[in-house]
DNA sequence: ATATTTTATGCAATCGGTTGCATGTTTTTG
DNA sequence: CAAAAACATGCAACCGATTGCATAAAATAT
């Protein structure tokens, strides 16, 4: 089973005794090649089976028609609905995507970052892995101005460009609704704190509770170190196993939220009456769990194709480094009955 | 802003005063170098900052150490961890990986194969789409000698290489399970019957049935069209209201499954007392619905390491297309409440 | 009819590695 | 010590498309 040589500009050009410039013209319909002949020449590349090399063309403008993505881990929802977003956007506009997971190593991470320059992508979206605290191995890209869009957990650098969600503007929301539902103590399972999300999340939670002039409690702030099941059940069972346990608790993501739903409703707890739960990120299982998980929602798919309009229009402009483009998204309350007291 | 040049193993032969070649194997570990050579090289391109173009050696090679993946929609619990697997074993391997979705549209497909071919990738892992019912399009890869895996959604032909569970055993399985639970009207959510996996899981179900002299009735087997949580529901509502309803669902989804349970307590049907459900693939929502919903479980990230690790080595080998090679998953059937009547 | 534009096409260098073959050098062997 | 073998490196063609510059041909203007 032999590969067949693939038919080149080379070979169409023989045929039609064209030079390969024209052919090569002709097939990105370029506007110095007569119509006639650039339907002539597309005619027989096709009868010929032609297919075009991209590494060559790649090659010769040192940049392949590809975007990077970086992330910690596609099977989340919330990454694969941002993957799924990106990938639509960039393949319309004739990009091909390729992801790289961290895992959540910053090792893996500026490995991952070594290969995609490699290939001469010609933009990069990046989501941080939790332990990334320097982005240094991003640098090569900045001076070859190769475009970087930060998303979701992005660095604290001023001069980028982002895409992200009010973190702590839906922290203080989700907190607020809580006290509204009349919850006077309320924990927060918090994430690492260096990294925007959870920081700002926290934030949120934080000034809320000061501006309805309820006391921060630090017992009932639980610093999570990878916000799973385990450590979300872990966790309230020490927080219902407290003197004075919490009347509601706002989670920075859903799992953790889940698993406090489950592990309060296994001891007797009523949701939401003696615990108001809410969550974050409105992942599938949020609808299903009952009661139904209250949560802040992001428009993922949304930052996804947000994410990959912004990398193609500063690949295609000669782009300007010095401006830093924030596209903030807005979040929503969507109020289940995990939180919902009052019956609204 | 702008470029600085990159550094070529040009320059580094201009520096070292080798020529390129030496340069290109001391950096290739070629045995012919010696081991003083290669590590003076390798220092040196390190200081220089050198980064290899692998666009430039992939045109020499005419492939690119690339993997690209066809599959319906990312955002989605098995297809996510199948990537998930592939992209780990990939990368480890040295090889990047293109994904592209479908939507479930064939048309789509078609494009995404002639993008990936243009980018002459190594090897393409394909799941198909909803609609699609030739693989014409696939061909031109075959004809080149590249290899494809097929995985989960595969076609009918035979000599192809595949990954895939076993459907049928699942659907007996499954359909055995509720029979032994005492249950005599079992219903079935099938999907798209041109697609193998829906396919084989209805013709277990059947085999199941008959084995156990229970007759099949037509009206208990829903056709599905895209097996979302709406149609699910109005499955449901129509078995339900049914003069004999159904004492078990074998659904071949968890969507579905979920929603059939979901729909049931809200009449105030008693699950699994008096409707018994069983889904199919384990994703989260499974494990979070009350009850909990007996499924069938994947083992989607292995899967997709599986595929990474075939695709690889036919792709060292010059592979011989003649001989196909079928990779059989084992499958679990995994019982939680909503199916345990007798409380094993 | 000649000069000037405009239009259509070709030439040849280039992008950055890779590799078969040739050559020069050193080591081993009889 | 010469011949053979092993080792180390270089030459130059090649992968396939792109593009600045030059040029030929056709159309328009004078």
């Amino acid at each position: 089973m032999k590969a067949k040589k693939e038919i080149t500009i080379y070979d169409i050009a023989k045929k039609l005794k064209y030079s390969p410039s024209t052919i090569s013209r002709a097939l990105n319909d370029h506007t110095s090649i007569s119509k006639k002949t650039i339907r002539a020449i597309k005619k027989t590349a096709k009868e010929m089976g032609y297919h075009p090399n991209s590494l060559a063309a790649s090659l010769r403008n040192n940049r392949s028609k590809t975007l990077g993505i970086m992330i910690s881990r596609i099977n989340r929802p919330f990454i694969s609905s941002l993957i799924s977003g990106i990938e639509e956007h960039a393949r319309k506009s004739g990009y091909n995507v390729i992801i790289s997971q961290s895992n959540d190593k910053y090792e893996n991470e500026v490995v991952n970052a070594q290969t995609l320059y490699n290939s001469r992508i010609s933009g990069l979206i990046v989501s941080l892995s939790m332990e990334t605290r320097k982005v240094d191995h991003l640098k090569q890209f900045m001076d070859q101005g190769i475009p970087i869009v930060f998303v979701d957990r992005v660095p604290d650098e001023l001069n980028i460009h982002k895409v992200i969600i009010d973190n702590y503007a839906a922290g203080y929301k989700a907190t607020q609704h809580l006290i509204e539902q009349g919850c006077s103590r309320i924990a927060h399972f918090a994430g690492a704190q260096h990294r925007n999300v959870y920081r700002e999340r926290k934030k949120g939670y934080i000034d809320a509770l000061k501006d309805y002039n309820i006391p921060v409690d630090n017992d009932l702030i639980i610093r999570f170190k990878s916000l799973s099941f385990e450590e979300g059940e872990k966790a309230t069972r020490k927080l219902l196993d407290l003197p004075g346990p919490p009347d509601g608790i706002f989670s920075a993501n859903d799992t953790t939220a889940v698993s406090a739903i489950l592990h309060a409703k296994k001891r007797g707890v009523k949701i939401p009456e003696e615990l108001a739960v809410i969550g974050f990120n409105d992942d599938p299982i949020a609808s299903i769990v009952e009661p139904g998980l209250s949560t802040i929602t992001h428009p993922a798919i949304k930052m996804g194709q947000i994410c990959a309009q912004r990398i193609l229009q500063h690949a295609r402009e000669d782009q300007d480094h010095a401006v830093s483009e924030i596209t903030v998204l807005p979040t929503e309350l969507l109020i289940r009955d995990s939180s919902n007291r009052k019956g609204i």
